[in-house]
DNA sequence: CCTCACCCATTGGTGACACCATTGTGACGT
DNA sequence: ACGTCACAATGGTGTCACCAATGGGTGAGG
């Protein structure tokens, strides 16, 4: 897989604004730039043009689009955005994406989880009361407890939109530890929640388990939200 | 653009079921089957790559990838599969998708619009009252309108995640009266709700558009959810 | 029966080529 | 001076023939 390269240094100078909407490259161009040949070229511009960041036509070369043109939902976009200028906003859409899809995919998982996911879950959440009341809220550890528990709950939703998004939420829970925004101390109230979640859903209680995850993600929107007014 | 033909047909038959997971192609047998080259035959694959669909490595050919490693968010997917065999269970994987996020949309609507498409927005829920009270709540005129008032609600949302679903949600609305599933007299708490969540966005009620467009969803839920209980 | 090395089918990548749509330019006429 | 039309340059689209790399099946040997 040679596109890799081409594909990810294109991708992210576009997503990134390096390359603002307008600008155009050549097939030649991107060649003798990576030391590529013709043909990885284009099939790289044609993965480029499947997630709607560019736009090709003869003796035009190869258009970069505006960003409402853009697969937003790609999680390839998604990574590069977050990894580019602009991921404080796209951490705030994200966010508000995870308040819209999290309360019902918890409240999906109290119907249809597994017995060894409800028991898994609630595993998680102790532990993560644990070291969190150990003051390592803001370690690896802690991290991956965090995102277990996420993905367990939109894995067992039973809805496979839901689940694809799982990665996307994991990048996102572990782009706020690793930008420094977590407490070594979590606050009491996200802890409850995070455990409240889990015991609703191990007793199939969904309107509780929304409701509990609701308060997470409304913890999380406030926690980055502040001084990011839109 | 010679691939579409190629891509279009390969994915309809991996996401329609036709071609089962761990099913293996080869780029000569796509070349030869479809008349075209080996090059378009590669990118076609490539841009199945991309989606998820298909997995290709030297001497094993292009294989089939199960559904669960699928980029099931990608409007094209989304597109084949609502086109296949199991448009029903996709439906209704969409229309939970749209209960998470509209109503959050909606809520968001309500603080950022412009007044135009305030204004935009109250207009199209009375003229779909005006034609659903006429009896004619299952044609063209009534989904077009139907289709207008949620997008511009998901493109004022401030949230390019959430625009990125419009034409998700445009088309799946329109599969609902396509396949015979309206009923010519709406009900009339589906009208009043579409005017409440228009009202609720014109005056900047958050709370009582997410309300109401939370009713519209959960309708729209029971409507298809009946008999198909999973 | 298990292990391991070898073979070869099949993709990955390259370069050269013909084709054609689009665009910009310039000539021509009014 | 301005509009129209035709032509040529540009750069993507599709094809072909070729070589390199790889990895799974196969068969020999323990």
């Amino acid at each position: 897989m040679l596109h890799s390269p081409v594909l990810e240094a294109l991708g992210r100078r576009i997503t990134g604004g390096a390359l603002p909407a307008g600008a155009t490259l050549t097939l030649d161009g991107i060649g003798t730039e990576f030391g590529v040949s013709r043909t990885v070229a284009r099939e790289a511009m044609r993965l480029l043009e499947g997630l709607g960041l560019v736009r090709s036509g003869p003796r035009v070369g190869i258009v970069v689009l505006p960003h409402d043109a853009w697969n937003v939902l790609d999680p390839r976009v998604i990574e590069w955005r977050l990894a580019g200028p602009g991921r404080a906003s796209q951490l705030r859409s994200l966010t508000e994406l995870r308040q819209a899809v999290e309360p019902l995919a918890a409240s999906c998982a109290a119907r249809g989880a597994t017995a060894a996911v409800r028991d898994e879950l609630v595993a998680t959440a102790r532990r993560m009361r644990e070291l969190g009341e150990a003051g390592k809220g803001d370690g690896e550890e802690f991290l991956a407890l965090d995102i277990q528990l996420h993905e367990l709950l939109l894995r067992s939703s039973g809805n496979e939109l839901f689940s694809a998004l799982a990665d996307v939420v994991a990048v996102v829970i572990s782009g706020r530890t690793h930008l420094g925004l977590m407490p070594a101390y979590p606050e009491p109230e996200a802890l409850d929640a995070h455990e409240a979640v889990a015991l609703a859903v191990a007793r199939g209680d969904g309107a509780a388990a929304e409701e509990a995850m609701a308060r997470i993600v409304r913890e999380v929107r406030g926690a980055l939200g502040e001084g990011t007014r839109s």
